[in-house]
DNA sequence: AGTGACACTGTCACTAAGTGACAGATATTG
DNA sequence: CAATATCTGTCACTTAGTGACAGTGTCACT
């Protein structure tokens, strides 16, 4: 019985994780409904259990504290960022890419997650007042700082810990979250969305850009990213 | 000494806003010891109330959470950034200004200071693991970014809301707060303090110069603060 | 089909965080 | 000393979150 292990053990356990994060998303979207609605310290456990069709004690199963029930909403708003930076080819400059892959973007969003996009950002914005849930924003915003890392090294031609890349992902990822929450801030407050999504993208590569001191952005040749022409102090580090 | 409106005015309603900084940094010296010793989720409010010889519920008139205990420490440990920066002159450049600052700071901290110092670093430190302090850690950063804004309006001749502003302020003190615990971090592991510390303010110059693509970090003429092209890419805020 | 293993959920008792209300202590002013 | 306002301790209380146990549905193996 050992030798067909795989089927069983997908099954088991890899079911579950799909169905756990349709579960959480569920719950993550009612609590952010109802946070808006009431606010955080409004809310209950038990209302937001409720809402969802579920016993408290399942809630605390899935999220270990009732600000992180915003989570998975919060992070499914940074999720196009992330994965246009995974998919950010070495050979395209910035612009170009962020430019293509919002226009992608826009024709393929489906109504429900445009529910919940607006969502997401309805909790950004509460993030500003709420201090419980400023970690959830911030977590997202971690993670774009971690997939900024990765990318940037590579790009760099160093390590994802060394300094000077850890710097430019920390910068870069800090003016991601300002022109998120400036975005947002005009959405919720009746801009037209035409108007500033058109010019948001190439803010945002500019704005990586600048950072980044201009190392960010560029396309780059594949023999000239080992290289790195010595950057002074910062290569010391790993 | 102060006879007049100071010591009066003061001990109606603000007598206690300098008493008060005093109460919550003693339990915020505690509860740092206890949350490194012990771990925050390890650490009870009691625990705490009882190290500082008050009742717990006291403990609760002067923070709103149990983490929150850790936010005096860790607000001391960015305190001479923050000045720093408020006494950055026009007319200087970052280095030298804080070259001159840090030499000052060496030769005039005091051993309890010092200690404190301890505390805040670690507890940067444990925010890296502990979720409930990453907030008291971020809250401090968010301290410094405002501080950069206000700096920054000023030397560009901007408005602090600017968006410009923002995303300089906001990238400039992610810089810092990266350095800041990679210097932590490097203290911790046993690294020789002098050794750190020469480069660091140097260094700390050049990540901001960096992170605001130039735009903040040389000396500034009086003339040309306002003169910034006025109606330029940053005005549509406001 | 039957049986055992396992993951998921609900119920309930429990700990700990945090608040409200009242009373005593303390300090400042007249 | 009297008057007033702030600060603190005590205690009862609400709520976030956990541990333990039991019930249910699903899958695997026979």
């Amino acid at each position: 019985m050992a030798d067909h292990v795989v089927s069983t053990e997908r099954s088991r356990g890899g079911m579950s994780e799909q169905r756990r994060r349709r579960v959480r998303l569920e719950i993550s979207r009612e609590a952010a409904r109802l946070f808006w609605a009431q606010g955080v310290d409004g809310t209950s456990g038990d209302q937001i259990a409720e809402a969802v069709g579920l016993s408290t004690r399942t809630i605390w199963r899935h999220f270990r504290s009732k600000e992180s029930c915003a989570e998975p909403i919060v992070a499914q708003s940074v999720e196009w960022e992330l994965a246009t930076l995974r998919s950010w080819p070495l050979h395209r400059s910035l612009e170009e890419h962020f430019a293509t892959e919002a226009k992608r973007l826009v024709s393929e969003i489906s109504p429900s997650e445009q529910a919940d996009a607006g969502l997401g950002v309805k909790m950004i914005r509460l993030a500003e007042t709420e201090p419980a849930l400023r970690t959830a924003w911030l977590m997202a915003c971690d993670q774009v700082e971690h997939e900024l890392a990765a990318v940037i090294a590579t790009r760099l031609g160093l390590k994802p810990d060394a300094l000077q890349v850890r710097l430019h992902a920390a910068a870069a990822a800090a003016a991601l979250r300002v022109i998120n929450e400036y975005v947002g801030a005009g959405l919720l407050d009746g801009t037209d969305p035409r108007e500033l999504g058109d010019e948001s993208f190439a803010f945002i590569a500019d704005a990586v850009r600048t950072a980044t001191g201009g190392a960010v952005g560029d396309p780059v040749q594949l023999d000239e990213a080992p290289a790195a022409p010595d950057e002074g102090a910062a290569d010391r580090q790993e």
